[in-house]
DNA sequence: GCTTGACCTCAAGCTGACTTGAAGTGGCAA
DNA sequence: TTGCCACTTCAAGTCAGCTTGAGGTCAAGC
């Protein structure tokens, strides 16, 4: 079994070294062993980190994330609160989605005042129920 | 015209006072002027405070949300610009369905170590070219 | 054996986005 | 005209998520 230094770790999954520190000591990650003093880190943690950066773009906690996948590799959650937590991103996803169309809308639309214009308003009441 | 004291935008939005003095401190919404003591927002306020929490789900700083839609209500951003954020808010939504995917198949594979299935990894690569 | 350089620890610092607290103001109803 | 209370300012505090710096360690190559 090969291990990876943190530096290795660190340029290939493009996470700085004292974010890998971090992330171990709040519990997201874990290192199997030292090397003299040198953490070693196996290969799956960078699929972990891939799995971190998709969340931290979902708005996900770094505890949230450990209460999702703790430090060992998987789920400490029930199937349930997993498939709540997609619903979640899917919400989210919805938002975004919005979110673009109004960009683009702003980008494209001549009206002095997008704040005004109907379909602009259309844009952001899809975004949720909030919005008057 | 009637306009909306602090307090009466915090109910309606949900966005706390002192968040509301927060963004017009950092440039990000205007009152029109005040009563009093009080600021007087206009009713648009709202429709931007929408957008407001939709750009910061889109993980949008302050900072950028003022470049996208200065204080007095929209772009300061050439057309360009804007829709490369509708472009950056693209690439985010991927990585979002790849992530509610990863989600769902992490609560229904009954494979012991998700790191090891090729279908969690093919999810995780999906999501950008840096996963090995 | 000595140097080098990548690692280590621990505490403090930083940024962003607010929140809190103390002390003050002023419109409005009684 | 008094008092209430929602507002005001400003400075300081908080929290997450790192980053930085000082001082130390140690495996490997010369």
């Amino acid at each position: 079994m090969k291990f990876l230094d943190i530096g290795e770790v660190a340029e290939r999954s493009g996470v700085k070294p004292s974010a890998l520190r971090h992330y171990e000591a709040v519990g997201l990650i874990a290192s199997v062993s030292r090397h003299g003093l040198r953490r070693q880190f196996p290969p799956e943690v960078l699929l972990q980190l891939a799995l971190i950066g998709l969340c931290k773009s979902a708005g996900f906690s770094l505890r949230e994330m450990t209460a999702m996948f703790g430090r060992n590799g998987m789920p400490d959650l029930p199937r349930e609160t997993l498939r709540a937590k997609a619903a979640e991103v899917g919400r989210r996803i919805d938002e975004l989605t919005a979110l673009r169309e109004t960009l683009r809308h702003i980008a494209d639309c001549p009206a002095p005042s997008h704040l005004e214009c109907p379909s602009f308003r259309k844009l952001l009441a899809q975004a949720g129920p909030a919005v008057a």
